[in-house]
DNA sequence: TCCATATATGTTATCGATAACATATTGGAG
DNA sequence: CTCCAATATGTTATCGATAACATATATGGA
């Protein structure tokens, strides 16, 4: 930068201010800079700026896995709404646990980023204290936490998936089963399956039928397969709700095979509204959960947030809701 | 630190010796000094670290959209390759954009990255005179440009569209469409079409017949409505390849619903041996092309790089290819 | 026993920018 | 023509760690 200064003729504030916009500087003075930056070939170092500005413009975001694309979809959520503010996107992907997320917390942490948002509200106890001795604005989206660090942004997967219940009862289903993942490790896959037993006993059916299969995320293949198990245990089952659209349409592809009709022998239903639910032949019933939005919102809620800490008031605690909807198709 | 340092009764060289493996430092002191950190809450501020030390652990990557589960697969096998050498991957999406890409490379630049992966070897003067000096190692990935600014792991799109249509000429399809695009922003797109083009003059067909279709990426909506439009302007068409599993699956749909006989009536390719194409019924030929290891080898020649860079010893340039291979399934 | 080497810790200067404050310049109202 | 406020630029100290060098202590072989 001093070099750049040199060449312009100026001190390295001028420089400086010349490279922010919203700084009182001469326009013939600013582009003589310019013309010295292109010149040289410099390239300001933020790392600098930021240990003196104490902004890093880092935002951390943590999410269960990049090879999903209700996650990627949230990414792109937060990146589009982040668009041009200057802030900056450090993802990190937990693997659906939590001890991996209290690591990379720390590591995100080192890099005093603006503000954390995790996926999911459960952490392990030193991930929850770090998050909570943070000191910047913290986020826990897609899940509703019985106590959240601070703000929040999601719906309730066991509500979402409890109208799903109600909504196959009402087209005159009554053996419904649930398949899932093995392991509690993704809350989101628990939080739905509680869903599914909530609404089957709110309907007053008795008889629950789960599967498990696999540890989260479930891929089509393992869905299909988990159909196989499926109708093998229980061939009366009616209707099968899979914790996700990917498993679902693994599911649809196995009856296709096995020359069983849908939805007159068996409906099948998804959950998150991927592409593939649509697209399929036949379309696959699901519970469409915005995730872009979530991701959206949470990055507005950030903007505000961050502004806040920066001009030194910060927000109040916010919890917003997106919304959800069954989407009924083909395949019930 | 300093505080840290008073507590555990040590300067705060040693505290910074403390959380960096590899210093010579006595066993009880790292443990006194770890216990101040734990009871004060401290968090190392990796910002004024890399200021001095000048190495910041970041790596950026550009990819041209998240919501691809081929680049995803690609970040995933980057993030797997570096997991455990404190490198730390900033990830930007250009969308299909080389000007966003320029201005994505000069904002990277300022945090000081260690090394910078980019999608595809086309880039704006700008970026590559950027690329070109920015004193760390660069890798282009997915293609194999022309005129490699330094390292390149991928393979030749072109070519590997080519076997396709080989396959598709020796399997007795004469009449072979190609659904893409309908702009060139896609540079892995556009190399597809040209190795469909370079394909079919190899086989001595001299009709080519090219459905363009939405911007990239092309959804399996779109690849549907493509499908729709070829059989209506050329009826006669044997075989479809499609510019991604995605829109190949968008077109088999879309068969199903006409009730177009897969292979029989029209057979239908994709590209980059997403899940769907596996799960599909019929499943779907494809092109694999390991996007996994795309990443995975780039993390792993980064690691040599960045080594080489930090120890003063720059390494060669190198050229990686990744191989690919038809894959055969039900659906020509 | 003694010195050479390895190990453990401290001191000082510095990384490259920006905040905070100080100063110079400009433009227009009176 | 002043003079004040707004605008433009400069000076100095500092952000929080680590490199480089200096020093102290332990270890072991001749």
């Amino acid at each position: 930068m001093m070099d750049v200064a040199r060449t312009a003729g100026v001190s390295t504030m001028t420089v400086s201010r010349a490279l922010k916009d919203g700084s009182s500087i001469a326009d013939a003075t600013r582009k003589r800079i310019m013309r010295a930056i292109d010149e040289l070939g410099y390239v300001l170092d933020q790392s600098a700026g930021s240990l003196s500005s104490k902004r890093t413009g880092f935002v951390a975001v943590l999410i269960p896995s990049i090879n999903n694309s209700n996650f990627a979809d949230t990414a792109r959520g937060l990146s589009d709404a982040l668009e041009g503010t200057g802030l900056q996107i450090l993802l990190g992907y937990t693997d659906y646990s939590i001890e991996k997320e209290e690591t990379l917390i720390e590591s995100m942490l080192r890099r005093r980023p603006e503000a954390v948002v995790v996926t999911g509200g459960k952490h392990t106890p030193k991930g929850r204290r770090f998050l909570e001795n943070a000191g910047i604005p913290v986020v826990e989206m897609w899940d509703l936490p019985t106590k959240p660090v601070r703000h929040v942004v999601g719906f309730s997967n066991a509500e979402a998936e409890e109208g799903l219940v109600k909504f196959l009862y009402k087209k005159g289903y009554r053996k419904i089963a649930f398949i899932g993942g093995t392991t509690n490790r993704d809350t989101r896959g628990a939080d739905r399956r509680l869903g599914y037993e909530r609404g089957m006993a709110a309907m007053g059916l008795k008889e629950t039928r789960v599967i498990s299969f696999g540890t989260p995320p479930i891929t089509m293949k393992q869905g299909g397969e988990a159909l196989s198990k499926l109708v093998d245990v229980w061939p009366e089952v009616e209707a099968a709700i899979c914790v996700s659209d990917l498993s679902a349409f693994g599911a649809v592809t196995e009856c296709l095979r096995r020359g069983l009709a849908i939805p007159s022998r068996i409906a099948i239903a998804g959950f998150g509204d991927f592409e593939i639910s649509s697209c399929s032949f036949p379309s696959i019933t699901t519970v469409g959960v915005n995730c872009y939005q979530i991701g959206y919102q949470t990055g507005a809620l950030l903007k505000r947030a961050i502004e806040g800490e920066r001009s030194g008031k910060s927000i109040a605690a916010e919890t917003i809701l997106t919304d959800y909807a069954v989407i009924p198709r083909e395949s019930t």
